[in-house]
DNA sequence: ATAGCTATCGGAAAGGTTTCCGCAAAGCTT
DNA sequence: AAGCTTTGCGGAAACCTTTCCGATAGCTAT
């Protein structure tokens, strides 16, 4: 039989049940329970970073020591800071943020959700996330939804897994509620959406002029000339789409026009759907002679398959889409744009939420608009009039 | 005066100096110190955030119960268990990674270092990364350098401190050093590095096709009856560069031809660098009839300058560029390239980099080529034979 | 009834920090 | 020298989890 731990002595001991695998016993003599011991208890701790502990323990003082020492805190005898910072650069000693975090309530790190990294705007806001965010020693974490709502929903609970400070977000073209996001709010967390944004939620949202910039590119196609301008627009319920289908018909109101809906396109904004957006507008009884598309890169498209049918840009079809990207100022004919300012975005979507973030006081959301600018290039100027 | 907090008595009380700001008193008769007590206390915890500890509350069980049926331990009673998932939801519990990371010293998140996301090469690997990723259940956290070496430096140390899992990097421009480096491998944590490697570290990398790819290229200008091949390569000490180099030249030695060094030149490859190569190739005696470019945004910027100056292309010079990227496929003409299938490439680091933190035995240390190919457009076309 | 078990749960430690509070010794003031 | 003050440091709690271990009540088979 087994040998009690605590008398030594055999007799007494009984088999008393299984606990977790392992055979339990009691010893009837000294009445105590226990099993077998698991002999090899993983000696393979430390895993290489040295912590607070360590450093303390190289000097012989306490943490709250070291603590002190290494935060710049006073209470503390100039000479035994100097040994304790020293002792932490010899040991390599970084501090784990995970043990900061937790202590603090607080991460220093936001997360960023967006649809496509590889969409050349979205990089481009991120960088100038990013730039703002290192100039005020905050972290971020990236997530991808790929225009999927399922995915965005997944990122947003992962990232209050990680509890970070704040929340910026461009929404999947499939994701029309907003509970998701609603969650966060009520948690106390702050959110900014920029560009593709939710109207229904009372945030702080940064904004490109949709509006006039859709209106400046429409009345530049009518004033060189245009009679019949088309619109590819995106899916009805964005928000953007509906501001910058706004601008088009505002375009057409101030200078008399008849809004035609035959001309109106709603699509998913995608390069294969381009193709038959194109195929349409050919179809009709008078093909437009001026298209604007809601998308540079659809206009690019656009222009591809209009000059491999011959027809001649913008002779007889002018193009103009919203936001400029380099594959609309090399592509030939180049591309007549109105530029958003996309790091200008990202710049101002992190500044918004850092305010957000430090004044806890929330004060009352707003739309912030960065302002943008017309391009006028080769694929517009029929020789009409240049505002 | 005061009244002691213990004996309650007035006499024996006498002041005893300062702490932290607050008047200290000593009481003489059960001989204790004691200060005022600051009476308010900040009661405004709880910052929106359930844990396991409202959950056990909320049902009058122990937090370990609470982990327990959370984590799908056995050990619990189903009803019990049913009970607390009910309580967790109706909280809307969610678990604190920070917490759990700090207890299980992995925090399932990888790090990532790219020079530029606004770089299509970089955002499609980024891209890569972050589906394999996903699928893995690991978080990434992005960092750029922005092309520069401290910021590369600061990057790894911010990583670092979040105990990430794993490091991924592509480096700088900058970056010929690699101490930063060096010293994450030291405390054990697994790197991969892809594109701008630095060979001198004994780590896993993914790479494309670098030698190759150039020896396609170049060959595919020779047998289009090109003969002089001029090269814009980049900075000398990068790896990838040189590797170029080799295919570039390997490619001259296979055609029995000689190298002239007149055509080879090692710039920045950032597009202001274009002009400057360009007019230097033009002011040599003999024109190159053939331009290869390290990085295919090179080309079509060079392809740019050349069609203003009225050079037709391919006739009077042929272009190809390193890296397939949609302005090479849209720019008129479309540049030939050699695609290395940059998500791919992404994927395959992050395979590799999971590999490397399950399987804590390192396995040796590895070159892992994505495969590329060729891909022949207008600007190359001369006439000559296609392989 | 009792020896031997099982099922279910609670307590506590550990992970790395920061911070509150207390203590001792030394210094200063009458 | 007694009363008061300052300096410098250590102990311990808290942040939120997970997990090891111990405990108890009730069950089964003799």
């Amino acid at each position: 039989m087994q040998k009690c731990t605590k008398c030594h002595q055999v007799d007494g001991v009984i088999k008393a049940g299984f606990i977790r695998g392992n055979q339990r016993f009691f010893c009837k003599i000294c009445s105590q329970h226990f099993i077998l011991e698991n002999a090899f208890k993983s000696d393979l701790k430390k895993n290489g970073q040295s912590t607070i502990t360590d450093v303390a323990n190289a000097l012989g003082v306490s943490i709250s020591t070291v603590s002190r020492a290494l935060n710049d805190k006073s209470d503390i005898n100039p000479d035994t800071k100097k040994a304790i910072l020293q002792a932490a650069m010899e040991l390599d000693y970084r501090p784990n943020l995970l043990a900061q975090s937790l202590h603090k309530g607080k991460t220093n790190t936001i997360g960023v959700i967006i649809p496509d990294v590889e969409h050349p705007f979205f990089a481009k806001v991120l960088a100038g996330i990013q730039q703002v965010a290192n100039s005020s020693c905050f972290r971020i974490i990236v997530c991808h939804s790929n225009e999927s709502k399922s995915a965005e929903i997944l990122n947003t609970e992962t990232l209050i897994d990680c509890r970070v400070d704040g929340l910026i977000i461009s929404h999947s073209k499939e994701t029309t509620s907003f509970e998701h996001i609603k969650k966060i709010i009520d948690k106390g967390i702050p959110v900014v959406q920029f560009d593709r944004i939710i109207t229904e939620l009372n945030t702080h949202n940064v904004m490109h002029q949709d509006y006039k910039g859709s209106f400046d590119l429409v009345e530049h196609l009518i004033l060189q000339g245009c009679e019949r301008i088309a619109i590819m627009s995106g899916p009805q319920e964005m928000y953007i789409c509906k501001q910058r289908l706004e601008g088009y018909k505002a375009a057409f109101q101030k200078y008399g026009r008849e809004i035609n809906e035959e001309y109106i396109v709603h699509s998913n904004i995608a390069k294969k759907d381009c193709l038959d957006v194109f195929d349409y507008f050919m179809s009709l009884e008078y093909p437009p002679d001026g298209i604007f598309t809601i998308l540079n890169r659809n206009g690019v498209e656009m222009m591809k398959i209009a000059k491999e049918r011959g027809i001649r840009i913008p002779q007889e079809i002018a193009f103009a889409g919203f936001g400029d990207d380099i594959l609309a100022e090399y592509f030939e004919p180049s591309l007549t744009v109105f530029n958003h300012f996309p790091p200008a975005i990202g710049q101002e979507v992190m500044k918004v939420l850092i305010r957000l973030i430090e004044n806890k006081t929330h004060f009352p959301a707003y739309n912030h608009f960065i302002e943008g600018e017309l391009v006028v290039r080769q694929s517009s100027q029929k020789g009409g009039y240049i505002k």
